[in-house]
DNA sequence: AAGTTGCATCGACAGGTGTCGATGTGATGA
DNA sequence: TCATCACATCGACACCTGTCGATGCAACTT
């Protein structure tokens, strides 16, 4: 399921105190990168050569099954951190900085 | 148990591809951020008016019990977020905004 | 048309996690 | 000295999560 940020956006957590519904937005992000598969996937895409990574070539290098791959590059999609693309019979994920930055803007002092 | 940051401590995710203990060593501190009940008590303690929180003030507007909250204070101390300083029966609570600054920097472009 | 390839989905299972009441532990006060 | 207070720890439980093999599905190849 997609996950979205309202209130929560952008609002550093060092202005006040969140309630529990924004608080429950931003720990459903922070989750999707709470493990060390997608991490690593996250940072292949980030870091892919042409800004953009096939999924053909992340699943050897993680050393996971590859429906596990596909679950968590999902997981990555539905949290917006990245999108995919099919093109043809594969599948092709580019990272979408501006979801970093939000991130990057909740933890800002 | 403590959480230490070595070789992710720093490195944009967009630099390169991870390794596995550098994305386990990640995870773990993200993993700590995954949960409302923690991320409020962040907020709490990091907006707080004389840059300290007592925890006899944050069980009350956090909705869980106390051994609950002390529970996720000790995660958030022992993943370096937030520091613990007990004088007299009070415990006070302190954030450690290079502890916020080095996430931030991971998640750097 | 039939087989192949790349990827998503399903079902299942072990291990992890948030929560609570009960209890332990120092520090304070009477 | 004994009671009280603030907080941490313990034990237990329901729920969630990462993982896999098996299977489904669409696009390409022959």
């Amino acid at each position: 399921m997609k996950v979205q940020l309202r209130d929560a956006c952008c609002e550093p957590v060092t202005a006040g105190a969140l309630d529990e519904q924004a608080a429950t937005e931003l720990a459903s992000v922070f989750k999707v990168l709470a493990d060390p598969a997608r991490l690593r996937l996250l940072s292949m895409v980030a870091s892919a050569p042409a800004g953009e990574a096939c999924a053909c070539d992340l699943v050897e290098p993680i050393g996971r099954s590859q429906p596990t791959v596909s679950h968590h590059l999902s997981m990555l999609v539905d949290a917006g951190l990245v999108t995919r693309e099919k093109r043809g019979r594969w599948a092709w994920y580019q990272i979408v900085p501006e979801r970093l930055e939000m991130l990057r803007a909740v933890l800002a002092p």
